[in-house]
RNA sequence: GUGGGUGUAGCUCAGUCGGCAGAGCACCGGGUUGUGGCCCCGGCGGUCGAGGGUUCAAAUCCCUUCACUCACCCCA
């Protein structure tokens, strides 16, 4: 037998209603904050990536699904959406229309990790961008965007982490304060962190190793040597949350993954996911736009975890069942036949209808009707044809109706439609 | 890339000291001339993850390998 692709899922019928409606959900609050949507391929050169994520980030470094396509470029399945949109941005100068964009974007990315609860080598992300606004009171109404789209999904438990990487013009003097700080605490720290301290100091402080989260407690904090700007500006985004009365926990060990972040970043974290527990991440990249060639305009925006999201979710899913309204049993040939037709005739009058094609015993069609979770079952036979009615039976309150065959896809729309069922 | 756990029917899992491959659920049929859920009886269903080795005999012991899963790493 052939089966998936390692680290690759199939999402399934029981749960492709949740997703369905996680998505329009979604969807709606983003255009209601006037977000519009882009659709950007899964397939980019490689050299995109490359140059936004950062060329020393692991996920370029080891976790890209690269390869070289016939006519021998170097392209690569998107391992996340941003350098993509920028891209998109760029190239067709949407710039030039209007500075301000806000865009967003759904769909699989890629990245060959060893898979993981919650994690897949092919994964969802619900993507937001906004380009050309500095002001913090955009960094502050892409969280509000955020959280309330967790608030709707019902999902209480998410906390908010912020911090400010700084700009290119602290950051530097920080990296090396970090990496003066832990000159003589070096026997302290795990191999990984003695790598990191040369290469990313500001990794340091995303180690789980208890001997290096000590050593790093008593750590100088970015947030002590931002410069003016950008200690202004996080502090009118911690204002402006306070406003929306959303509540933050500052962690100015919350260094995001990617190079091309500035000032804010933020997490959403949900604590009953366990260790991957970050089910949203984002934040401020005023550079990048620039760095890929286009404008200077700055950029601030999120990426959702939807495979988390799902985890949180997980265990509603029967909500979404799709339980047919009528079952047809029809006994014998002929009538097999005509239900056959009454089938697509009630389908085309948006009730829901299934049929057994088999000519099987009542009691196993009655069966089946009760698996399905049919509100109706709709009986004929050769009883019935030559009297020229069918049974209508109630599933649940067991009354029945003998209805004459003239009438009869009329009367099960009627008495669908005025039952709850019908309008569930 | 590193480490732990698990692989037996569609699903959940038993399988003792190496001795005929099992149960429950699900599905199909019957008990009940044509009225679901409960009950009873019967039936269908297997490359015991794969390959090799030891043995008269392997689901069971040994080696290799693959997959799933959890954790590290990293990230959403």
């Amino acid at each position: 037998m052939i089966k998936l692709v390692r680290g690759f899922k199939d999402i399934l019928p029981a749960d492709t209603g949740l997703w369905q409606y996680v998505e329009a959900i979604v969807r709606e609050l983003l255009e209601d904050f006037g977000f519009s949507e882009l659709r950007i391929p899964l397939l980019e050169q490689t050299e995109l990536f490359a140059r936004s994520i950062g060329g020393d980030t692991d996920i370029v470094e080891k976790e890209m699904y690269t390869f070289t396509d016939r006519g021998g470029a170097s392209l690569t399945l998107r391992p996340e959406a941003t350098a993509s949109v920028v891209r998109a941005y760029i190239e067709h100068r949407l710039y030039a229309k209007d500075p301000v964009w806000k865009l967003y974007t759904i769909g699989p990315m890629f990245r060959r990790e060893r898979p993981q609860k919650g994690r897949y080598r092919q994964f969802y992300q619900i993507n937001a961008e906004v380009f050309g606004l500095n002001h913090p009171k955009s960094d502050a109404e892409v969280i509000l965007v955020l959280m309330t789209f967790m608030d709707r999904l019902g999902l209480s438990d998410i906390t908010l982490q912020i911090n400010s990487l700084g700009c290119p013009v602290c950051r530097p003097h920080f990296k090396i304060a970090v990496q003066s700080f832990v000159a003589s605490r070096s026997e302290q720290l795990c191999s990984d962190c003695l790598r990191r301290r040369d290469e990313n100091p500001l990794r340091l402080f995303d180690c789980k190793v208890p001997a290096c989260k000590e050593a790093m407690q008593d750590a100088p904090s970015i947030l002590d040597d931002l410069c003016g700007a950008c200690q202004a500006h996080f502090a009118e985004v911690k204002k402006y949350l306070e406003g929306f009365e959303i509540p933050y926990q500052i962690n100015h060990g919350l260094v995001r993954g990617l190079d091309y972040y500035t000032r804010t970043t933020f997490e959403a974290l949900a604590e009953s996911l366990g260790t991957q527990n970050a089910v949203a991440g984002g934040g401020r990249y005023d550079g990048l736009v620039k760095a890929l060639g286009g404008p200077d305009q700055p950029g601030v925006g999120f990426a959702i975890g939807v495979d988390r999201l799902m985890e949180l979710l997980a265990g509603r899913s029967q909500d979404f069942d799709k339980t047919p309204h009528v079952y047809i049993a029809a006994m014998g040939e002929r009538a097999q036949d005509i239900g056959f037709q009454w089938l697509q005739d009630l389908r085309f009058q948006k009730v829901r209808a299934e049929m057994d094609f088999e000519n099987r015993s009542l009691k196993s069609q009655m069966r089946r009707a009760d698996k399905l979770g049919a509100a109706y079952v709709l009986i004929v036979g050769d009883r019935e044809l030559e009297e020229g009615t069918a049974v209508l039976r109630n599933m649940t309150t067991k009354e029945q109706d003998k209805v004459p065959l003239q009438d009869l896809v009329r009367f099960v729309v009627d008495r669908t439609n005025t039952s709850s069922v019908g309008s569930r």
